[in-house]
RNA sequence: GGUGGGGUUCCCGAGUGGCCAAAGGGAACAGACUGUAAAUCUGUCGGCGUAAGCCUUCGGAGGUUCAAAUCCUCCCCCCACCA
């Protein structure tokens, strides 16, 4: 990234303008820290499930401009703090995960991993797992070699632990309060394997990466520097991240690349701006020129596309973009759907839910709303058709019939492979196919 | 350990024997308007049923009653104050 008289910016400044530095420890340290090339710093990811979230993308990406701006970022696994559970921004005591739950969750996470940095820095990443170094410590070791470093006052008065002593109903166990002295032995153990003296992480990581600072300076007489990003929250207060069916995974088995691309398209006029900040490598005169258009002419949505485009490249590619783009255009566009080419609409509802009816068994129109999905039970499905919801092939019916011939779609004269389009408000789609 | 107050449908919260599938608000879904936005207005919001109606639900288990979210008994959990 360069700024406007040509000099190379300083990653921290990049970060900066792009309002993802939420804390510092050291402001000036961490700046001249990033001034030199080849530094390492860190960022650590706890398996809580099979894939990543969107929720991640902002300590991914981070790392990944780290890298872009010549950098030697580390990928931390938290393959043994994941056994034993971050207490941070809970409320409650986690339930244990198991550990073959754990290994499987770290691997398909770390291919995860290193695939998204690949696509969008050409280089492999190193990626750590900390239970390399934690799973042979001895009781011993971890107590005398790191638990002498940290008072018992000093941790109780981490956010983490604090909320949850002064509820003392739901209190903290000595597991998860733990925690922060394993995290800050990863963060010593980094700095001496790698040189790491900069560890990122979300707000509520701040008390975790303080704790390995503490550890740093008091073991190795080195400083070593803490930044956090703020809490991403989008303008009506929502929480950012989930759609109404759930978090928006990067894995393209939990979330399609359509819907992937449908959550960012639809991101509010109010926030689209800010999220081509954080989400994209975007220019800020690029953004400045998408944020004019935004002010000029909403309807276009032109950020909105740039911003569903460049996270669905980042995240799934190119190719997945292309298919995702002719759906859209499939479903959104102005042209009735009966008059598409069938194998465009077939492919625009790839990952749309489907079921197979024989014709002459095909169950009452509720009934295959809710087996698609579409509606949560019959009763529902009858007010929505007469809400004047559901739609099938493009045209609103407003009363319950069954399908008939005509409805279908595809091959004349057969009723083989032939297909129906349902479609319950905007956004919505289920696919009948007669088998 | 003592005393007092509670646990209601996704969440908050009203309801103290029939008029209760249970007020109100929020969330959610849909319709209108727009731009696959926001705001606003409208509708829906336990299940089955075209409907009449039936079934399931008010912390848990029993009981009283023609009838219980509401009364009684026991149990579990939470909150507040005191010790």
């Amino acid at each position: 990234m360069q700024t406007r008289n040509g000099a190379m910016m300083n990653i921290f400044d990049e970060l900066s303008w792009r309002g993802l530095v939420h804390q510092v420890s050291d402001t000036e340290g961490v700046r001249k820290y990033l001034d030199a090339p080849g530094q390492a710093m860190y960022c650590g990811f706890d398996p809580t499930a099979e894939s990543l979230h969107i929720g991640n993308l902002v300590p991914l990406l981070s790392l990944v401009r780290m890298m872009r701006a010549g950098h030697k970022p580390l990928f931390l696994l938290g393959g043994a703090t994941g056994l034993i559970g971050d207490p941070s921004g809970k409320d409650k005591e986690r339930e244990l995960s198991n550990q073959d739950a754990v290994n499987g969750r770290v691997a398909h996470i770390k291919a995860q991993i290193e695939a998204f940095v690949e696509r969008n820095t050409g280089q492999k990443p190193t990626v750590v797992n900390n239970y390399d170094w934690v799973k042979n410590m001895s009781a011993i070791e971890l107590l005398r070699d790191v638990g002498k470093y940290y008072t018992v006052n000093w941790m109780l008065g981490k956010d983490s632990v604090k909320g949850r002593i002064e509820r003392d109903e739901v209190g903290i166990s000595y597991t998860e309060f733990s925690y922060m002295i394993l995290q800050g032995y990863d963060f010593y153990h980094l700095c001496k394997e790698y040189g790491c003296r900069l560890q990122i992480g979300g707000g509520d990581q701040w008390g975790n990466i303080t704790a390995g600072t503490e550890l740093i300076r008091k073991k190795a007489a080195g400083d070593a520097f803490a930044l956090t990003f703020p809490l991403i929250t989008t303008a009506s207060g929502k929480k950012f991240g989930k759609s109404e069916k759930g978090a928006i995974f990067m894995s393209a088995s939990h979330t399609s690349p359509y819907a992937f691309y449908q959550f960012w398209i639809n991101t509010e006029d109010a926030d689209v701006v800010r999220f081509l900040k954080y989400y994209t490598f975007l220019s800020l005169e690029e953004i400045e020129a998408l944020a004019a258009e935004v002010a000029r002419a909403p309807q276009e949505r032109a950020a909105q596309k740039a911003l569903a485009a460049a996270t669905t490249i980042m995240v799934h590619g190119e190719e997945e973009l292309a298919k995702v783009l002719a759906a859209t255009e499939a479903l959104f566009g102005k042209g009735d759907l009966k008059s598409l080419d069938h194998g465009t609409l077939a492919a625009a509802l790839e990952s749309a839910p489907a079921r197979e009816y024989q014709f002459d068994a095909l169950p009452d129109l509720a009934q295959i709303l809710v087996d698609l999905g579409l509606c949560p039970s019959k009763g529902q499905a009858r007010k929505d058709i007469q809400a004047g919801a559901i739609s099938v092939n493009g045209d609103k019916i407003t009363e319950a019939r069954a399908l008939t011939q005509d409805d279908f779609l595809g091959e004349v004269n057969a009723t083989q492979g032939a297909f129906a389009v349902l479609r319950k408000g905007k956004k919505n789609y289920g696919l009948v196919r007669l088998g």
